[in-house]
DNA sequence: CTGGCTGCAAATCCTTTGCAAAGCC
DNA sequence: GGCTTTGCAAAGGATTTGCAGCCAG
């Protein structure tokens, strides 16, 4: 059985050839693509794919956490490698290249060569106030 | 003289009551706002301010690096606070908040109570191929 | 069958652009 | 007075939504 028909099916996902294509495509390029470039490459095997799949499909693997989403740049980013990294976004060309986390402090970090102008730490997950509200709504 | 009419004149900034509003917002609010809530705000002292003029005052006013454009969501924010610091935004109610910055290991980082579901470090520079290009064509 | 998925089109949100009038030095 | 800035309107790009037909289970 095909790796990501697994990867769907192992996680109660319905499988469609669509789905596979998104996965498959995000796993063999890892360039962090936007979902325009998602489209247009798919988009040559598959003509009639749509965009609309492409955002819906990208969500779904987003939900289950089979990808990351990067906001890096104006629009988003979606990332098939899960191991911890970081990334630079090249503010002349617009790469966004993976960056290997390391234990030293930021500013010390390895970054191959590239020149880098801004560094910037974005922690995402649930505020203490909310967290608060969420325990209220439970108990209430 | 006003704080904010040095800070932009010490620039060779042209000085503008516009100009000098967004500056004194964004000094008083370090909420990380977007363009919208900034206009928003603004509006009410000053009912003919356009969008446009919010968006050109943002984009000078990171030109010469007075405030630094986050891209933590679907949408830009804008910080006044220059000084090193992380950013944690709540997924829930989307407020952004300021993380001290630390030496210890990211997740390992005080975070306040706030539960941090996704780390995300973001470099932004010049990439390696893009200064050997630049390099050649100041040679050339 | 039947609910979920796809794909088209239209809508929406955020940001940028073009241009005439007004403001700053 | 000349050059820059402002503000309106319209354009642009990215993402979301509504809905009819299609497909997997």
């Amino acid at each position: 059985m095909d790796k990501y028909v697994s990867i769907l099916k192992d996680r109660g996902i319905t499988v469609t050839p669509q789905r596979i294509a998104v996965l498959s495509y995000l796993d063999s390029h890892r360039t962090h693509p936007d979902a325009e470039t998602i489209y247009e490459d798919l988009k040559k095997d598959n003509p009639s794919l749509s965009k609309t799949t492409i955002y819906n499909t990208l969500d779904m693997l987003r939900q289950h956490s089979l990808i990351k989403v990067l906001t890096i740049g104006s629009k988003f980013r979606y990332d098939f490698n899960l191991l911890p990294h970081h990334h630079f976004r090249c503010q002349r060309c617009g790469a966004v290249i993976d960056i290997p986390p390391g234990n030293a402090p930021l500013d010390c970090m390895d970054t191959d060569g590239h020149r880098v102008d801004e560094i910037h730490v974005y922690l995402k997950g649930i505020c203490k106030a909310c967290l608060q509200k969420q325990k209220e709504e439970n108990n209430g």
